[in-house]
DNA sequence: CCTCTCATGTAAGACGTTACATGATTCA
DNA sequence: TGAATCATGTAACGTCTTACATGAGAGG
């Protein structure tokens, strides 16, 4: 349920309609989060009759596109995202990456293609990588905790590679 | 469905029963992975029908306990195992915290409050950091990816720490 | 005898993903 | 006119979590 959260986090900033929370989130928290409409409007609904959020409709007031809904954070939903957001957070870190899930397997399987699945993954981290520093510079002005949690991508994606080179090193050395 | 490789990963190393299975996977893959009883019985199950493993059932031979059923992975298992190990992995890294979700929003909320949260989870993530220490010294012996998965743990979690630090600085001196 | 641990399992519900349906506006 | 993009939404399906039910054996 912190999806719930992070829209009324989001809303905190600005009112923002379904299909631009999409796109906010994929920008902002793609790396840890995926997110689709299937989520979103569903979602919204619901916070809607929890009258966490009010919504006005828009028939392209002067913009150009279709109409949209604006969602805005209400008193209620301020107070619900304000002790959420102070209370201790609950649960564990959660890693998931497909390429690891068969990196501790590797053993069973042929060195050499091993060796070259690290190194396509090593190019899909490398791209990560680059992706992750040119926001850094888009945030530059943001406050100061979006900018840290940007610092934090781009050192777990300096580890990984870091890491990647190291293993893959002594995999080759290996027997 | 990666809990379904994960199992057939497992039962190459030996026979286990479902119980085991779960206690394996919490010991070995714990920091990513969090796993119960209403996935593993019904995926035994399936993959059972999908003759991917096969079942004896122990009534206490000579073991304490209750009766248990071991699986075994069949030629099928590994063929299919083999197939998942050494295509290209499919999807992204997924990192999922609550404490990260909650920080990118400390900005909404009080400063003091939001360094106590960062003080408890650096205590949190120390305390993370013994046990995957005292794991890696545990699995010295085994092969060779992994330990390097191991080793990724402790890095990963070394680099939470100093981050947080240099976050928790920075949040003090700001303003 | 009672509680703890070991062990297997199911059901309900929450959460997420994929795919589809719909329609307006923009631009070539 | 046709394709691309913006925008909203739902249905079906798959996965995950939580809670419960059951029962054997071990140890106090």
């Amino acid at each position: 349920m912190s999806i719930k959260y992070t829209i009324l986090g989001l809303l905190h900033y600005r009112d923002l309609h379904g299909y631009r929370i999409k796109e906010v989130i994929e920008q902002n928290f793609g790396h840890m989060w995926t997110i689709n409409y299937g989520q979103i409007y569903p979602n919204l609904k619901k916070m809607l009759e929890e009258e966490l959020i009010t919504v006005r409709e828009l028939v392209q007031e002067g913009e150009k596109g279709p109409p949209r809904k604006m969602y805005s954070i209400t008193e209620n939903g301020r107070n619900e995202f304000n002790q959420w957001l102070l209370s201790s957070p609950e649960g564990n870190t959660l890693l998931r990456d497909p390429f690891l899930m068969r990196f501790v397997f590797f053993g069973f399987g042929d060195k050499k293609r091993a060796v070259e699945i690290i190194d396509d993954q090593m190019k899909v981290y490398k791209e990560q990588l680059k992706k992750r520093e040119a926001n850094l510079k888009l945030w530059e002005r943001n406050d100061i905790y979006v900018n840290l949690m940007a610092e934090f991508g781009v050192k777990m994606n300096k580890m990984l590679l870091e890491w990647l080179e190291e293993s893959r090193q002594k995999i080759l050395e290996s027997e």
